[in-house]
RNA sequence: GGAGAAAUCGCGUAGUUGGUCGAGCGCGCACGAUUGGAAAUCGUGUAACCGGUAACACGGUUCGAGAGUUCGAAUCUCUCUUUCUCCGCCA
């Protein structure tokens, strides 16, 4: 959500980005919502007046009762019946524009940052840098389920009975692994200076609202039956939830957080579960990173929070690229966003694992995120969000990375403290 | 889950037979005076959002949230949320 002034003073600047991003159905809006604006303010205004005219009858109203005059007090009062009509429909009016104004803005995609490569589609976005040879060995590599169930790690036949397609069970060694992997990340974020948190992992509608739009919610978010709660799809949700309608002191700022959450997806829509296997499900675990902080400090911390993956990856020994997302593929409310991935060395090409974005101040006013300056001025703060390790996932690209010609899968050194000190996973 | 009490300007509070209450007082904070400097003291100021203005002025809305009664609501009615106390139930 862009703010209203801006479009109101810089509508070719708007309507360039749209353009920017492919989302030419979009153009005429951006004189339409100024042409409601400039309705509303004036249907405020009158309304205004007349509010602050009953104001000051009604207070001679007060002065009269409260000196017995009553027939005075009530021609007064009918003095405020007249316009009573006219105010009521103008309030109407007020309401109508104000709502009618607020759900295009919602649509007005965010201004893009300036070295957002321009593209129609997740086809043309950009690798920016390789971390890691992406390695091919000279033997074949199973698919990750079948190297998982060579170690008795999973157990789809049964999740399929009990939760239906899209669940797993992991068992045994991978379920170690997969823990080890979320312990490790969190400390990694802990020592590079973020803040543990464990979020709600339910979050009351208007928080859901807040983050997302009517049609992602409906594609990912599963509702608790006859509550007013909804299973988060991120632990983004409850963290960037934290920050709504607050007002933080500058010097508080950046908030540095990471979070870990079991995360719920109903995955409806363009890809549904149609990978066999641990790609793509309903529940998966997730450490995430979130940043609240001033607007001149977003373009650094963006840089900073995806190399935290790229590093977190590289001590796994798991080669890893960045994609920086074209204008096309960019969500409405973001700036600017990366994708980390991995390499697979099985599929001898990458797929994603995290995804870094700077929301800029979108999301902060949508939620009322503030920021008190020194000055006593409050403005919006900057919001940004990346994927530390979501490990079904990223335990694809682990496993095929760190096999053996054995069959056997080393342990990074990194992880071994969190696997009781074994080296590899051996079949038994 | 049941019973009761409560939610006011950063904090603590006053205000409930509806009318100079957008709100008093104390603390905190800012500025000024006093002082060699400081403490203490005194004085002044101290919410957010929207409209309006070149900038002021000015106007509107908000006393947990929403709806209602009324010419007029912090005060009355309804719904919801949260907090506290007691009981029940449980990791």
């Amino acid at each position: 959500m862009i703010d209203l002034k801006f479009l109101r003073e810089n509508p070719e600047v708007v309507k360039q980005n749209i353009r920017n991003k492919f989302q030419d159905s979009k153009l005429p809006l951006v004189d339409e919502v100024i042409e409601l604006d400039d309705s509303f303010r004036k249907f405020k205004l009158e309304g205004d007046t007349l509010r602050a005219d009953r104001n000051k009858l009604s207070k001679q109203i007060g002065t009269l009762m409260a000196q017995g005059k009553k027939d005075e007090a009530e021609k007064v009062k009918a003095q405020v019946s007249a316009n009573a009509q006219r105010l009521a429909e103008l309030e109407k009016l007020e309401d109508e524009y104000a709502g009618k104004i607020k759900k295009i803005m919602m649509t007005i995609p965010n201004i893009i940052d300036p070295s957002v490569p321009i593209g129609k589609d997740d086809s043309e976005n950009v690798e920016v840098q390789r971390f890691g040879e992406p390695k091919v060995p000279d033997f074949e590599i199973p698919y990750h389920t079948d190297i998982m169930e060579s170690f008795n790690g999973i157990d789809l036949d049964s999740a399929r009975r009990v939760a239906g397609n899209g669940f797993y069970y992991l068992m045994g060694d991978i379920a170690r692994l997969h823990s080890a992997v979320i312990s490790y990340a969190r400390d990694f974020m802990i020592n590079r200076g973020f803040t543990y948190c464990v979020p709600p992992f339910m979050i009351r509608s208007d928080v859901v609202t807040g983050v997302m739009s009517f049609a992602e919610m409906d594609a990912m978010m599963y509702k608790i039956e006859g509550e007013d709660l909804y299973l988060i799809g991120t632990s983004e949700h409850s963290m960037i939830g934290k920050f709504i309608d607050t007002i933080t002191p500058e010097e508080e700022l950046p908030k540095t957080l990471t979070s870990y959450s079991p995360c719920f997806r109903k995955e409806k829509g363009a890809h549904g579960i149609e990978e066999r296997g641990v790609y793509r499900i309903h529940q998966f675990e997730k450490q995430e990173m979130i940043v609240v902080c001033k607007p001149e400090d977003s373009k650094m911390w963006f840089d900073k929070l995806w190399q935290n993956t790229v590093d977190l990856f590289r001590s796994m020994d798991i080669p890893v690229r960045t994609l920086e997302c074209c204008s096309g593929d960019l969500a409405d409310l973001k700036v600017k966003s990366v994708d980390v991935e991995a390499w697979s060395p099985r599929q001898k090409k990458y797929f994603e694992v995290g995804s870094c974005s700077n929301l800029g101040d979108a999301q902060a006013r949508r939620l009322r995120i503030r920021v008190a300056g020194k000055d006593g001025k409050k403005y919006f703060a900057h919001t940004l969000n990346n994927t530390v390790v979501a490990p079904p996932r990223m335990l694809i690209a682990f496993l095929e990375n760190n096999l053996n010609a054995d069959g056997s899968v080393n342990i990074p050194e990194v992880l071994r403290p969190y696997m009781g000190g074994m080296t590899k996973i051996v079949k038994k």
